[in-house]
DNA sequence: TGACATATTCGGCATATTCCGAATATACAG
DNA sequence: CTGTATATTCGGAATATGCCGAATATGTCA
Protein backbone atom coordinates (compact mmCIF):
# COMPACT_ATOMS: atom_id res chain seq x y z
CA UNK A 1 0.00 0.00 0.00
CA UNK A 2 1.83 2.75 -1.22
CA UNK A 3 1.21 6.59 -0.80
CA UNK A 4 -1.74 7.71 -2.92
CA UNK A 5 -1.18 10.81 -1.54
CA UNK A 6 -4.78 11.87 1.06
CA UNK A 7 -6.47 14.98 -0.73
CA UNK A 8 -5.78 16.96 2.17
CA UNK A 9 -2.10 16.08 1.76
CA UNK A 10 -2.25 17.09 -1.83
CA UNK A 11 -3.74 20.11 -1.61
CA UNK A 12 -1.13 20.99 0.96
CA UNK A 13 1.45 20.70 -1.04
CA UNK A 14 0.31 22.89 -3.63
CA UNK A 15 -0.69 25.22 -1.44
CA UNK A 16 2.59 25.44 0.07
CA UNK A 17 3.80 25.18 -3.14
CA UNK A 18 2.21 28.71 -4.09
CA UNK A 19 3.27 30.33 -1.53
CA UNK A 20 6.92 29.84 -2.20
CA UNK A 21 7.38 30.19 -5.59
CA UNK A 22 7.10 34.16 -5.42
CA UNK A 23 10.03 33.72 -3.39
CA UNK A 24 11.76 32.59 -6.32
CA UNK A 25 11.41 28.40 -5.74
CA UNK A 26 10.76 26.69 -8.81
CA UNK A 27 7.93 24.65 -8.66
CA UNK A 28 8.75 21.84 -8.59
CA UNK A 29 11.59 22.10 -5.85
CA UNK A 30 8.11 24.00 -4.30
CA UNK A 31 6.00 21.02 -4.09
CA UNK A 32 8.84 18.70 -3.40
CA UNK A 33 9.53 20.91 -0.48
CA UNK A 34 6.01 20.92 0.74
CA UNK A 35 5.86 17.14 0.65
CA UNK A 36 8.99 16.61 2.23
CA UNK A 37 7.26 18.98 5.20
CA UNK A 38 4.75 15.73 5.38
CA UNK A 39 7.12 13.47 5.34
CA UNK A 40 7.62 11.42 8.96
CA UNK A 41 10.85 9.86 7.64
CA UNK A 42 13.39 10.35 4.99
CA UNK A 43 12.39 9.39 1.25
CA UNK A 44 13.99 8.06 -1.87
CA UNK A 45 14.41 9.78 -5.36
CA UNK A 46 12.04 7.04 -6.32
CA UNK A 47 9.63 7.33 -3.73
CA UNK A 48 9.43 11.02 -4.55
CA UNK A 49 8.35 10.54 -8.38
CA UNK A 50 5.53 8.25 -7.38
CA UNK A 51 4.35 10.23 -4.50
CA UNK A 52 4.26 13.91 -6.71
CA UNK A 53 3.84 12.34 -10.12
CA UNK A 54 7.23 13.76 -11.22
CA UNK A 55 10.05 12.35 -13.51
CA UNK A 56 12.90 10.95 -11.75
CA UNK A 57 15.30 13.51 -12.92
CA UNK A 58 13.26 16.41 -11.81
CA UNK A 59 12.70 15.09 -8.74
CA UNK A 60 16.68 14.79 -8.77
CA UNK A 61 17.31 18.39 -9.67
CA UNK A 62 14.70 19.53 -7.13
CA UNK A 63 15.78 17.50 -4.35
CA UNK A 64 19.64 18.91 -4.80
CA UNK A 65 18.06 22.53 -5.46
CA UNK A 66 16.39 22.06 -1.90
CA UNK A 67 19.77 21.34 -0.69
CA UNK A 68 21.35 23.90 -1.93
CA UNK A 69 19.07 26.60 -0.17
CA UNK A 70 19.60 24.42 3.33
CA UNK A 71 15.98 23.56 3.27
CA UNK A 72 17.00 20.33 2.79
CA UNK A 73 19.25 17.29 3.49
CA UNK A 74 20.41 14.37 2.02
CA UNK A 75 20.84 11.72 4.04
CA UNK A 76 23.09 9.41 2.48
CA UNK A 77 23.30 5.37 2.96
CA UNK A 78 26.69 3.76 3.69
CA UNK A 79 27.08 1.16 1.58
CA UNK A 80 24.92 1.85 -1.23
CA UNK A 81 24.28 4.60 -4.00
CA UNK A 82 21.10 5.29 -2.77
CA UNK A 83 20.40 8.94 -1.05
CA UNK A 84 17.52 9.98 0.78
CA UNK A 85 15.89 13.40 1.73
CA UNK A 86 14.21 15.27 4.37
CA UNK A 87 13.87 18.77 5.37
CA UNK A 88 16.04 20.75 7.34
CA UNK A 89 14.90 21.83 10.52
CA UNK A 90 16.61 25.27 9.28
CA UNK A 91 13.56 27.33 8.73
CA UNK A 92 15.62 30.57 8.85
CA UNK A 93 17.31 29.51 5.04
CA UNK A 94 14.58 31.67 3.57
CA UNK A 95 14.72 34.75 5.92
CA UNK A 96 18.91 34.53 5.67
CA UNK A 97 18.23 34.54 1.63
CA UNK A 98 15.90 37.73 1.97
CA UNK A 99 18.28 39.41 4.93
CA UNK A 100 21.07 39.21 2.20
CA UNK A 101 19.21 40.72 -0.50
CA UNK A 102 18.33 43.02 1.73
CA UNK A 103 21.80 43.83 2.46
CA UNK A 104 23.20 44.11 -1.05
CA UNK A 105 20.16 46.77 -1.99
CA UNK A 106 21.26 48.94 0.92
CA UNK A 107 24.75 48.83 -0.39
CA UNK A 108 23.95 50.03 -4.08
CA UNK A 109 21.60 52.55 -2.69
CA UNK A 110 24.32 53.99 -0.42
CA UNK A 111 26.84 53.63 -3.39
CA UNK A 112 24.22 55.71 -5.48
CA UNK A 113 23.80 57.95 -3.29
CA UNK A 114 27.02 59.21 -3.21
CA UNK A 115 27.29 59.46 -7.06
CA UNK A 116 24.27 61.57 -7.87
CA UNK A 117 24.14 64.60 -8.09
CA UNK A 118 20.50 65.87 -6.64
CA UNK A 119 20.81 66.55 -3.29
CA UNK A 120 17.29 65.28 -2.61
CA UNK A 121 17.76 62.51 -4.34
CA UNK A 122 20.65 61.32 -2.31
CA UNK A 123 19.09 61.90 1.01
CA UNK A 124 15.91 59.79 -0.10
CA UNK A 125 18.45 57.12 -1.46
CA UNK A 126 20.46 57.00 1.95
CA UNK A 127 16.82 57.18 4.10
CA UNK A 128 15.55 54.00 2.26
CA UNK A 129 19.16 52.48 2.52
CA UNK A 130 18.81 52.67 6.62
CA UNK A 131 15.16 51.46 6.50
CA UNK A 132 16.41 48.15 4.86
CA UNK A 133 19.58 48.26 7.22
CA UNK A 134 16.70 48.08 10.02
CA UNK A 135 14.71 45.58 8.81
CA UNK A 136 17.65 42.91 8.13
CA UNK A 137 19.12 44.15 11.70
CA UNK A 138 15.41 43.29 13.10
CA UNK A 139 15.17 39.93 11.74
CA UNK A 140 18.83 39.10 12.81
CA UNK A 141 17.72 40.17 16.00
CA UNK A 142 14.72 37.98 16.36
CA UNK A 143 16.76 34.89 15.01
CA UNK A 144 19.04 35.15 17.69
CA UNK A 145 16.12 35.61 19.96
CA UNK A 146 14.36 32.84 18.44
CA UNK A 147 16.83 30.32 18.00
CA UNK A 148 18.47 31.11 21.90
CA UNK A 149 15.02 30.67 22.99
CA UNK A 150 13.93 28.11 21.47
CA UNK A 151 16.43 25.60 20.39
CA UNK A 152 19.42 25.67 23.13
CA UNK A 153 21.30 22.99 21.23
CA UNK B 1 19.31 68.14 -23.90
CA UNK B 2 17.49 65.11 -23.20
CA UNK B 3 18.82 62.36 -20.62
CA UNK B 4 21.42 60.31 -21.92
CA UNK B 5 21.51 58.41 -19.17
CA UNK B 6 24.66 58.50 -17.50
CA UNK B 7 27.17 55.71 -17.13
CA UNK B 8 26.46 55.53 -13.14
CA UNK B 9 22.60 55.79 -13.30
CA UNK B 10 22.57 52.93 -16.05
CA UNK B 11 24.71 50.99 -13.77
CA UNK B 12 22.18 52.01 -11.00
CA UNK B 13 19.22 50.88 -12.71
CA UNK B 14 20.84 47.90 -13.60
CA UNK B 15 21.23 46.92 -10.29
CA UNK B 16 18.45 47.38 -8.37
CA UNK B 17 16.59 45.89 -10.98
CA UNK B 18 18.87 42.71 -10.68
CA UNK B 19 18.09 43.61 -7.02
CA UNK B 20 14.86 43.64 -6.95
CA UNK B 21 13.39 40.92 -9.48
CA UNK B 22 14.10 38.14 -7.19
CA UNK B 23 10.97 39.85 -5.41
CA UNK B 24 8.76 38.60 -7.87
CA UNK B 25 8.93 42.60 -9.26
CA UNK B 26 9.00 41.59 -13.04
CA UNK B 27 12.12 43.00 -15.27
CA UNK B 28 10.59 46.14 -16.43
CA UNK B 29 9.20 47.58 -13.62
CA UNK B 30 11.55 47.27 -11.56
CA UNK B 31 14.05 48.91 -13.98
CA UNK B 32 11.31 51.66 -13.77
CA UNK B 33 11.46 51.82 -10.43
CA UNK B 34 15.56 52.37 -10.32
CA UNK B 35 15.19 54.83 -12.81
CA UNK B 36 12.80 56.74 -10.84
CA UNK B 37 14.74 56.55 -8.00
CA UNK B 38 16.96 58.58 -9.55
CA UNK B 39 14.58 61.19 -10.73
CA UNK B 40 14.29 64.65 -8.83
CA UNK B 41 11.09 65.05 -10.25
CA UNK B 42 8.24 63.22 -11.57
CA UNK B 43 8.46 61.89 -14.95
CA UNK B 44 6.11 61.70 -17.79
CA UNK B 45 5.86 58.13 -19.64
CA UNK B 46 7.15 59.86 -22.89
CA UNK B 47 10.34 60.59 -20.98
CA UNK B 48 10.57 56.86 -20.08
CA UNK B 49 10.07 55.46 -22.74
CA UNK B 50 12.90 57.22 -23.84
CA UNK B 51 15.46 57.04 -20.68
CA UNK B 52 14.78 53.73 -20.14
CA UNK B 53 15.01 52.71 -23.91
CA UNK B 54 11.56 50.78 -23.47
CA UNK B 55 7.90 51.21 -25.64
CA UNK B 56 5.28 53.00 -24.15
CA UNK B 57 2.96 49.67 -23.84
CA UNK B 58 6.30 48.68 -21.80
CA UNK B 59 6.14 51.75 -19.68
CA UNK B 60 2.23 52.28 -18.95
CA UNK B 61 1.69 48.73 -17.74
CA UNK B 62 5.25 48.76 -15.39
CA UNK B 63 4.38 52.16 -14.46
CA UNK B 64 0.44 51.18 -12.95
CA UNK B 65 2.06 47.80 -11.55
CA UNK B 66 4.53 49.99 -9.43
CA UNK B 67 1.33 51.75 -8.27
CA UNK B 68 -0.40 48.98 -7.58
CA UNK B 69 2.37 47.98 -5.33
CA UNK B 70 2.26 51.44 -3.76
CA UNK B 71 6.23 51.61 -4.96
CA UNK B 72 5.17 54.50 -7.54
CA UNK B 73 2.65 57.63 -7.37
CA UNK B 74 0.91 58.81 -10.31
CA UNK B 75 1.11 62.83 -10.06
CA UNK B 76 -2.10 63.87 -12.24
CA UNK B 77 -2.10 67.05 -13.78
CA UNK B 78 -5.52 68.90 -13.64
CA UNK B 79 -6.40 69.92 -17.33
CA UNK B 80 -4.25 67.36 -19.19
CA UNK B 81 -4.71 63.53 -19.32
CA UNK B 82 -0.85 63.10 -19.09
CA UNK B 83 0.36 62.00 -15.63
CA UNK B 84 3.91 62.13 -14.30
CA UNK B 85 5.42 59.20 -12.12
CA UNK B 86 7.38 59.41 -8.95
CA UNK B 87 8.42 56.76 -6.41
CA UNK B 88 6.41 57.02 -3.13
CA UNK B 89 8.12 57.57 -0.02
CA UNK B 90 6.35 53.86 1.27
CA UNK B 91 9.76 52.20 1.59
CA UNK B 92 8.01 49.42 3.23
CA UNK B 93 5.72 48.06 0.69
CA UNK B 94 7.63 45.08 0.17
CA UNK B 95 8.64 44.54 3.05
CA UNK B 96 4.49 44.35 3.90
CA UNK B 97 4.44 42.18 0.75
CA UNK B 98 6.57 39.39 2.35
CA UNK B 99 4.64 39.51 5.40
CA UNK B 100 1.96 38.95 4.28
CA UNK B 101 3.14 35.92 2.68
CA UNK B 102 5.08 34.78 6.01
CA UNK B 103 1.52 35.34 7.57
CA UNK B 104 -0.31 32.98 4.79
CA UNK B 105 2.54 30.74 5.07
CA UNK B 106 2.15 30.18 9.13
CA UNK B 107 -1.21 30.05 8.64
CA UNK B 108 -1.70 26.87 6.31
CA UNK B 109 1.61 25.38 7.91
CA UNK B 110 -0.67 25.63 11.18
CA UNK B 111 -3.32 24.26 9.56
CA UNK B 112 -1.46 21.59 8.30
CA UNK B 113 -0.28 20.12 11.50
CA UNK B 114 -3.66 19.26 12.63
CA UNK B 115 -5.11 17.31 10.03
CA UNK B 116 -1.95 15.49 10.12
CA UNK B 117 -1.46 11.76 11.97
CA UNK B 118 2.34 11.87 12.49
CA UNK B 119 3.06 13.43 16.19
CA UNK B 120 6.46 14.84 15.18
CA UNK B 121 5.26 15.79 11.52
CA UNK B 122 2.52 18.18 13.41
CA UNK B 123 5.04 19.31 15.86
CA UNK B 124 7.62 20.49 13.05
CA UNK B 125 4.96 22.44 11.17
CA UNK B 126 3.43 24.24 14.89
CA UNK B 127 7.32 25.11 15.06
CA UNK B 128 8.06 26.62 12.21
CA UNK B 129 4.50 28.30 11.29
CA UNK B 130 5.68 29.77 15.46
CA UNK B 131 8.98 31.36 13.61
CA UNK B 132 7.97 32.80 10.68
CA UNK B 133 5.15 34.54 13.08
CA UNK B 134 8.01 35.96 15.23
CA UNK B 135 9.58 37.02 11.98
CA UNK B 136 6.43 38.50 10.88
CA UNK B 137 6.36 40.22 14.69
CA UNK B 138 9.48 41.48 14.51
CA UNK B 139 9.61 43.29 11.11
CA UNK B 140 6.47 44.59 12.21
CA UNK B 141 7.27 46.52 15.20
CA UNK B 142 10.58 47.93 13.30
CA UNK B 143 8.82 49.23 10.54
CA UNK B 144 6.42 51.05 13.78
CA UNK B 145 9.36 52.04 15.59
CA UNK B 146 11.34 53.43 12.14
CA UNK B 147 8.09 55.29 11.51
CA UNK B 148 7.53 56.88 14.69
CA UNK B 149 11.19 57.39 14.99
CA UNK B 150 12.18 59.50 11.42
CA UNK B 151 9.17 60.48 10.06
CA UNK B 152 6.69 62.10 12.34
CA UNK B 153 4.34 63.69 9.45
C1' DT C 1 -19.58 67.75 -31.28
C1' DG C 2 -14.88 67.46 -33.38
C1' DA C 3 -9.98 67.53 -32.99
C1' DC C 4 -6.21 66.61 -30.41
C1' DA C 5 -3.10 64.59 -26.82
C1' DT C 6 -2.25 60.98 -24.01
C1' DA C 7 -2.97 56.47 -21.92
C1' DT C 8 -4.35 51.67 -22.25
C1' DT C 9 -5.37 47.30 -24.33
C1' DC C 10 -4.53 43.51 -27.52
C1' DG C 11 -2.31 40.14 -30.77
C1' DG C 12 1.75 38.18 -31.84
C1' DC C 13 6.63 37.35 -31.88
C1' DA C 14 10.90 36.29 -29.37
C1' DT C 15 12.88 34.51 -25.47
C1' DA C 16 13.25 31.98 -21.27
C1' DT C 17 11.49 28.13 -18.10
C1' DT C 18 10.10 23.83 -16.97
C1' DC C 19 9.85 19.35 -17.37
C1' DC C 20 10.38 14.80 -19.29
C1' DG C 21 12.75 10.53 -21.15
C1' DA C 22 16.89 8.58 -22.90
C1' DA C 23 21.57 8.32 -22.37
C1' DT C 24 25.37 8.49 -19.33
C1' DA C 25 27.91 8.37 -15.02
C1' DT C 26 28.81 6.57 -10.42
C1' DA C 27 28.97 3.55 -6.59
C1' DC C 28 28.74 -0.88 -4.73
C1' DA C 29 28.80 -6.25 -4.46
C1' DG C 30 30.49 -10.37 -5.99
C1' DC D 1 36.20 -6.79 -14.01
C1' DT D 2 31.21 -7.40 -14.58
C1' DG D 3 26.71 -6.60 -13.39
C1' DT D 4 23.21 -4.14 -10.91
C1' DA D 5 21.05 -0.31 -8.72
C1' DT D 6 20.84 4.29 -8.35
C1' DA D 7 21.77 9.19 -9.49
C1' DT D 8 22.82 12.77 -12.82
C1' DT D 9 23.21 15.05 -17.20
C1' DC D 10 21.48 16.47 -21.66
C1' DG D 11 18.51 17.61 -25.73
C1' DG D 12 14.28 18.96 -26.98
C1' DA D 13 9.20 19.74 -26.72
C1' DA D 14 5.60 22.16 -24.34
C1' DT D 15 4.50 26.05 -21.88
C1' DA D 16 4.85 30.52 -19.87
C1' DT D 17 6.68 35.29 -19.88
C1' DG D 18 8.05 39.72 -21.53
C1' DC D 19 7.91 43.03 -24.72
C1' DC D 20 6.69 45.63 -28.78
C1' DG D 21 3.68 48.22 -32.22
C1' DA D 22 -0.81 48.98 -33.91
C1' DA D 23 -5.31 49.73 -32.67
C1' DT D 24 -8.44 51.48 -29.36
C1' DA D 25 -10.12 54.08 -25.47
C1' DT D 26 -10.22 58.14 -22.61
C1' DG D 27 -9.93 62.61 -21.31
C1' DT D 28 -9.58 67.88 -22.64
C1' DC D 29 -10.35 71.95 -24.98
C1' DA D 30 -12.71 74.87 -28.31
Amino acid sequence: MSNKAGKHQQRFVEDVARLLTPWGVPPVAARLYGHLLLCPRPVSLDQITEDLGISKSSASVAARLLESYTLARRHSQPGTKRALYAVADDYEAMIRQQNRLLDALAGRLNAGAESTASQAVSARLEEMADFYRVMRGAMEDAMNRWRRGRRPR
